[in-house]
DNA sequence: TGGCATTACGAAAACGTTTTTGAAAATCTT
DNA sequence: AAGATTTTCAAAAACGTTTTCGTAATGCCA
C-alpha cells in the first residue's frame, strides 16, 4: 500500500495533527517540524488520500462540472469539451479538485442539485445544458449550494450566469451583413420557443431597422436548430422562389449555416458568389468548411474559465451571485461577399 | 443539512450498521425492517455519502478517465469527447462512479498512476494520449493498480490495450483507392517516429505490393499530423511537379487529408475530379468538409465504452489484462474519383 | 528565577459510511 | 421442551484525513 498519515507521522515521530498541519502549511507549527516532516513524507512518497480529505475537511475545495444531455446531443461536441478545457484550466491553477457528473432531464427529476452536491461534498458547480424545462429550473433555485449556470437564465439567490450578450452578438453580425451590401437576408431561425432564438432574433431586427431593412415572414426559415432543417428548408425556400433577390443567408447557428450552404450547393449555387451565408457560435468546424464560414465566436473555452472563477468566488465569499456577460468576437472568414452597391 | 445515515437509523430506530444493510440489499436483514427503513429513507430524501462511502467501502465501484495532455493538444476534440461519451455510458449502465482526471508529461513526473490512484480511491483507469516517451509507460508497468490505454503499447501485468487493427485498416483503405483505379498514389504521412505511423505504412505498403503497385520516396509527404504541414508538403509537392500521374492522396490522417484538400484546392485542383484524397481516423468534421471524405472510422465511442467495460472486468476478476482489438469501418463518402482503367 | 504569554505539539473527536463481531431472538430439531 | 441452528440486529472498529482542545515547552520580561 501507499504511505497513509500515520506512517509519516510514525516515521516523522509526531502525531498524525501535526503532520497535517506540516502539509497545509497551518501556522502553529516550528519551522524546524515542518520541515522535517516534508522530508519525510517526500521519501515515503506520501500523497494525501483525497477522499479522506474531502470527507474531513471544513474548507471544501471540490468543485464540479456539470453537463446535462451529454450523453443525448451529438451536435456540440466542440461547446462541452471547450467549456471543460476551461474549467480545468481554472481548476488546476488554482489547485482545486474538480470533478465532472453527467446528468439529464430523467435523472434530474431523481436527484436535486443540492443533493447531488451533498453525494460528493461538492461546493459548487457550473452546469451546461440545460433544457428551459428542465427540473433543474426549480432544484438551482431552491438550492443553498452556490452554482453557475451557461447560457440559461436561472434566477435564485445562489446562482449566477455566464453568458454573451447574444442581442448585441447577432446585431453585430447583421450589421456586418449589412455593411457588406446585403439588403435582402434571409433569416435561418431556431426552435421557435428557446430563449436564444428570440435573442437573436431581437438583434437581427434591431439591426435591420436601424438601416432601414425590414424582415418579411417570407423570409424567415424556422429549425429545430437541426442542419437538415435548415438544408430541406433552404431547399424548399428556392424551389418556392420565395426570396427572390435574397443575397444572403443570416443562420442562428453554424450548424444551420452548414446545412443552409448544403442546400445552395446542392441547388447548383456558389457560396460566397452566388449568395452569402453567416453562422454564430464559433464551432471549430467552420474553420474546416468550404468556404470557411463567417461567424459570432462566443469564446466558450473562456466561458468556462471565467464560470469556474465566479464559482469559485462565490464559494470563497468574494463575489456574490450575478450575471456575467463575456465578450464575443466577430469571426470574419470566407462566407460572405461584399456587394457592389 | 441533508439526512445522514445517522437521521435514517433514528427515525426508523434501528442502528447505522442496519441502516447500511439495508439501502445496500445485504442479505441478513428482515424483508420487513429493509421495507421500513426504505420508506423513511425516501421519506427524509436520504441520499448516501459517496465520498464517505468511498472510504469506507472494501469493495470499490470507482474507475476514472485519464486524459493526458488534455489542455494542451487542440486537436483531436472529437476523439476524447467521444471517449468519454463511451465511458460515461458504460459507468452510467453500471452504477459505477467515474471520475476525470487531466494530466500532462509533467504531473506524470511528479506522481506516479498508482499515487494516483490511491490519492482519490480509484480502481483503475482507461488512459488516453499518451505519448511515446512519457513516464507514465514506466508508471503503469509497475503499477499494482489495473489500468486500460487506448492506442498505445504498453507491457505490464496489470495493463490492458485496446486499439484498432490500423495495419489491416490502412491496407483496407488503400485496397479501396486501389480498386477504383489509383495506381499513382501519394502518401501524406505523420511523425516519422510515431507507432501509428508505421503503422499505417506498414498497411499501405502491404497493399500496394500485394497489388504489385510501389511507393517510390518521392511520393511521401511527411508532416508531424498537422494540417498545415500537410497543406504546405501538398503545395511543394505540387508545385515541384514530384509526382507526375499521381492521382490520389493517402493520408494518414483526417486533419492531414483536410490539409491536403486546402492545398490542391488552393492550386486550382478539383477533388475528386482531378485528385482523390482520403483520411483516416473518422473525425466528425470529415462530414461537414467539401467534399466529404472517405475515412476509416475508428469508433472511438466504442472504444471507450469497450475500454471501460474491460477496466471493469478486471478489477473484478472477470477477465485478465489482455489486448484488445476492436472492428474498424470504412466509411466512403465523396472524395474519391472511380477511374476507368 | 519566577510568572506570564506565546508557541508547538499530542490526544482525541469528527466527517459518514461499511464491515466485523458478538449476542439476543427466532426457528428448527429431536 | 431443551438444545442446536439460524436469523436479525446493535455496537463498535475502521477508512484517512482535519480540526478542536488542552497542556507541555519555550520565550520574554522584570
Amino acid at each position: 500500500m501507499t504511505a497513509t498519515i500515520q506512517d509519516v507521522a510514525k516515521a516523522a515521530g509526531v502525531s498524525v495533527g501535526t503532520v497535517s498541519r506540516a502539509m497545509n502549511n497551518y501556522p502553529d507549527i516550528s519551522a524546524k517540524t515542518r520541515e522535517r516532516i516534508l522530508e519525510v513524507a517526500k521519501e515515503l512518497q506520501y500523497r494525501p488520500n483525497l477522499v479522506a480529505k474531502s470527507l474531513s475537511s471544513k474548507h471544501p475545495r471540490n468543485i464540479a462540472l456539470i453537463l446535462s444531455g451529454f450523453l443525448e446531443d451529438v451536435m456540440f461536441n466542440d461547446f462541452e469539451t471547450m467549456l471543460m478545457k476551461g474549467c480545468y484550466q481554472f481548476a488546476i491553477e488554482h489547485d482545486l479538485e474538480i470533478s465532472m457528473h453527467v446528468i439529464n432531464t430523467k435523472t434530474q427529476e431523481e436527484k436535486s442539485y443540492e443533493q447531488l452536491c451533498y453525494e460528493h461534498n461538492i461546493a459548487g458547480a457550473v452546469i451546461f445544458g440545460l433544457k428551459n424545462t428542465d427540473p433543474y429550473f426549480k432544484s438551482l433555485e431552491e438550492s443553498r449550494k452556490p452554482c453557475v449556470t451557461i447560457d440559461v437564465e436561472v434566477s435564485g439567490e445562489n446562482v449566477s450566469n455566464v453568458t454573451n450578450d447574444h442581442v448585441a452578438a447577432f446585431d453585430e453580425l447583421t450589421q456586418y451583413l449589412i455593411d457588406q451590401g446585403h439588403q435582402n437576408i434571409a433569416l435561418v431561425c431556431g426552435r421557435k420557443n428557446a430563449a436564444v432564438t428570440s435573442q437573436r432574433m431581437e438583434g437581427a431586427v434591431s439591426a435591420m431597422r436601424r438601416n432601414g431593412l425590414s424582415l418579411p415572414k417570407e423570409l424567415i426559415i424556422y429549425t429545430n436548430f437541426l442542419k437538415e432543417e435548415a438544408s430541406a428548408g433552404v431547399a424548399k425556400f428556392l424551389e418556392e422562389k420565395a426570396g427572390d433577390g435574397v443575397t444572403a443567408f443570416l443562420c442562428m447557428s453554424d450548424m444551420l449555416a452548414i446545412g443552409t450552404i448544403e442546400a445552395l450547393k446542392g441547388a447548383g449555387a456558389r457560396v460566397p458568389e452566388d449568395y452569402s451565408v453567416v453562422g454564430y457560435d464559433g464551432l471549430y468546424v467552420t474553420e474546416y468548411t468550404d468556404p470557411k464560414i463567417t461567424t459570432v465566436d462566443q469564446n466558450i473555452k473562456d466561458k468556462g474559465y471565467e464560470a469556474a472563477h465566479l464559482l469559485y468566488d462565490m464559494i470563497e465569499g468574494i463575489r456574490p451571485a450575478q450575471d456575467l456577460i463575456l465578450p464575443h468576437k466577430l469571426e470574419i472568414r470566407d462566407s460572405v461577399k461584399k456587394l457592389n452597391v
